[in-house]
DNA sequence: CCAGGACACGTTTTT
DNA sequence: CGTGTCCTGG
């Protein structure tokens, strides 16, 4: 059968990897080769020439973001070509969404309550801290947060906490007997964390193999997208269900695995082959994003790794423009280099979502904020705090919870003093220390308490008013719509006054926010006849947080991480912060594996841009409130000269070590021994006593060079503003 | 309850 | 240095 529409229009590779026989599949995808387009044509190929329903294939991300992509993608493609086939009841998702899914269709193999509750990263700290209540820990010598690091990490790995070896150390004593009694509460609870729900669909497949079986016969096609940032337990649900009998397509690039410190493994890419037998590997090397310049840097940097799979970038298109490097004298001067090249970027036509400033870490932004700030650039920062993930929405939600399940202590926690009404800690202790005596949920402990008048009056009348509120909303998520329930909890609970209330701006955007999910509630389709609304909405808030912000439609400067960066490209790019010890960060530097991450972090970062990218590090930074000085990154020396246009000529200052100690702000202006000034300011036009003009300070003296060419640093005694030291190539200077 | 101060901390993030 | 958290005093 011919279905020339899927392979029109693909390069040899890519049709090598949409039109190969049944079997299985490693496809090393490279940094915009249209991965994505391969993955959805190889899908409707198998749909349309090889006779495979779509509901035998099993296709799965890691992201949200990602699987929409993808089911958008199919639905356009079987759209098209005429054969249209429902993507929502396909099995296309997030390794989370699916494990969820297979969990609830099997809660009782899986040993789970039907109703079980998702917990997010907030509700497991909060219950983590009170399991360190009940074991008497100290939260000062174990920090809780290690706690929940080492739970996931634990889980990540497929390990429970009966699995940990006996121990001598006390760190690992402790954390096994927090993760024991978390473990139990979370039994108790019927609540099931993230790293639960793919270490629960693991083991569903263990313990039952029937069930294992028919989901083996039901999915003889299953396709992972992002291979390389599969952790141990998804690596082993995948394993096992795949047996022996189904194919197994592996997408994925072992240069962009970025995510090995939070459990991803890039072995299980690099060994693909040899767990999965007879499988047919094809490279996507040839780039349709970026310049010939950019990919020979890209290529060229990531050679510095070892053990990989291997694969060259290359381009039908132009070399473009090389790299730009700019050194910078400090952050300040980064940032505004960058504001100005965005500027100049803008006046020649194009528009400001085109460019992406791309950090190592987050702390960078401020600088890079405030300069954009000052040219009233607007920007937006990715990766910011989600819907879902919003204090006041998360409030709310908790009391759809409770309204769906009474015994959600997590959510009966959060919102039984907020907003406050007389609840105080004392009485609150006292509920969890009656609920974890006997075992029961935190509203089972408050009615009994009432009913046996355990509380003062003045206490037990507050939490009777608490559990009437819930009641109401109890009975009235069974007989009213979804958003009239979230319409209600606004009215009935006080938390839309609480927020609205809130001084600054916060309070008129919480309280939008909160209307904004009686509109989202409105808006919300149910998938499952067999289950509340209300249930799943909740689940499906859990399990996606939502789009970061919401004014993403207005044209604004990209900022943000490498890391979430990946994925994404942008025309123009820069890299700000290519220093050592910031980037590859201080603590990676030591260990191999890791630096190796950061280069391959540096391959990411390199990639996004398409036309034009500009690299830049800072001669001094402060940091943590002391002022630091770098080399430039060893990645930007991996480039080759050839890629690299430095923008500033390097000044011929040496700067002695001492100058580390010296306390002054700009250490290298301060002796003359130390550094050699150039004082004749020849080359710039301006001299020694040369009376001058700036825009922004007026009229001043200039009374020392340093440097030479245009990066020349000039400080000017002003007569309003004081000295300045002032970079000859921006300050813009006049001759009065 | 909340403001304000002391104090600690400082890489990356999705589900 | 800037931010977030915890604690205390009013």
């Amino acid at each position: 059968m011919e279905a020339p529409e899927l392979v029109d229009n693909l390069n040899q590779a890519q049709h090598q990897a949409v039109t190969a026989d049944p079997g299985n599949q490693l496809i090393l995808a490279g940094a915009g080769s249209g991965k994505t387009r391969v993955l959805v044509h190889r899908i409707a190929w198998l749909v349309q020439t090889q006779g495979v329903s779509p509901y035998s294939i099993l296709a799965v991300t890691f992201t949200n973001k990602a699987a929409r992509e993808m089911r958008a993608r199919l639905d356009e493609l079987f759209r098209d070509s005429g054969t249209p086939i429902n993507t929502r009841s396909m099995w296309v998702g997030t390794f989370h969404g699916l494990a969820h899914r297979l969990l609830k269709a099997h809660w009782k193999d899986a040993k789970l309550p039907q109703n079980f509750q998702i917990l997010d990263s907030d509700d497991q700290l909060r219950l983590i801290k009170r399991v360190y209540q009940n074991l008497g820990l100290d939260a000062e010598r174990w920090p809780p947060r290690q706690a929940q690091w080492f739970i996931n990490g634990q889980k990540d790995e497929g390990l429970r906490a009966k699995h940990i070896q006996e121990s001598a150390d006390p760190f690992v004593r402790t954390m096994a007997a927090v993760y024991s009694a978390y473990e139990a509460d979370c039994e108790r609870g019927g609540l099931v964390d993230f790293a639960e729900l793919l270490l629960r669909a693991h083991e569903l497949w263990l313990n039952n193999p029937a069930l294992l079986n028919h989901y083996q016969g039901r999915f003889p096609y299953i396709l992972v997208d992002e291979f390389q940032d599969t952790n141990s337990v998804q690596y082993a649900w995948l394993r096992v269900l795949a047996g022996e009998a189904c194919f197994v397509t592996a997408v994925g690039d072992d240069d962009q695995s970025i995510y090995g410190w939070r459990g991803a493994k890039v072995e299980n890419i690099r060994r693909f082959e040899e767990d999965y037998p007879q499988t047919q590997v094809v490279r996507l090397e040839q780039n349709y994003r970026s310049t010939g310049h950019i990919l020979n840097a890209a290529n060229a940097v990531i050679a510095n790794n070892f053990g990989r799979l291997g694969k060259e970038l290359w381009t039908e298109g132009a070399d473009g423009d090389p790299i730009s490097l700019y050194a910078a004298f400090n952050e300040q001067d980064e940032a505004r280099f960058i504001v100005e090249r965005i500027t100049d970027w803008v006046a020649q036509g194009n528009s400001k979502s085109s460019c992406a400033i791309l950090y190592r870490s987050n702390a960078q932004s401020r600088v890079l904020e405030e300069a954009l700030l000052r040219e009233a650039i607007p920007y937006r920062i990715y990766g910011g705090q989600r819907f879902y993930d919003r204090l006041e929405i998360k409030n709310a939600l908790a009391y759809m919870r409770l309204a769906a399940n009474q015994f959600d202590d997590p959510a009966f926690e959060r919102v039984i003093n907020t907003p406050t009404r007389g609840i105080g800690g004392k009485t609150v202790d006292d509920i969890r220390a009656f609920a974890r005596e006997h075992g029961c949920s935190l509203w089972q402990a408050s009615e009994q308490m009432l009913q046996h008048k355990m509380l003062s009056a003045r206490a037990g009348n507050a939490l009777q008013g608490f559990i009437k509120l819930i009641d109401e909303l109890t009975q009235k998520s069974q007989e009213i719509a979804l958003d009239q329930l979230a319409k209600s909890v606004l009215d009935t609970t006080g938390i839309f006054e609480f927020h609205k209330k809130e001084k600054g701006e916060k309070g008129q955007a919480r309280a939008e926010n909160l209307e904004e999910l009686v509109t989202a509630c409105g808006a919300f389709e149910a998938a499952d006849e067999d289950e509340s609304v209300l249930q799943q909405f909740l689940d499906t808030a859990a399990l996606d947080a939502g789009e970061a912000q919401a004014d993403e439609f207005e044209d604004a400067v990209q900022l943000m991480t490498l890391h979430s960066a990946k994925g994404l490209e942008f025309p123009l790019v820069f890299m700000a912060g290519a220093e050592e010890n910031l980037f590859p960060h201080k603590m990676s530097v030591e260990d191999p594996d890791r630096l190796e991450e950061e280069r391959r972090l540096a391959y990411v970062g390199i990639t996004r841009a398409m036309q034009k990218l500009y690299i830049c590090y800072s001669e001094t930074r402060r940091l943590h409130g002391s002022e630091t000085f770098n080399a430039v990154s060893r990645f930007v020396k991996e480039i080759p000269n050839e890629h690299l246009e430095e923008v500033r000529i390097k000044s011929t200052i040496t700067r002695p070590a001492r100058l580390q100690n010296q306390g002054s702000r700009s250490p290298s202006r301060g002796s003359k021994s130390a550094v050699r000034l150039s004082d004749s300011g020849a080359d710039t036009g301006f001299r020694l006593g040369q009376r001058i003009a700036h825009k922004k300070f007026g009229e001043g003296i200039i009374i020392h060079f340093e440097g030479s060419g245009p990066s020349t640093r000039v400080q000017i005694n002003f007569d309003s503003e004081g000295t300045k030291w002032l970079v000859m190539q921006y300050a813009k200077l006049e001759a009065v």
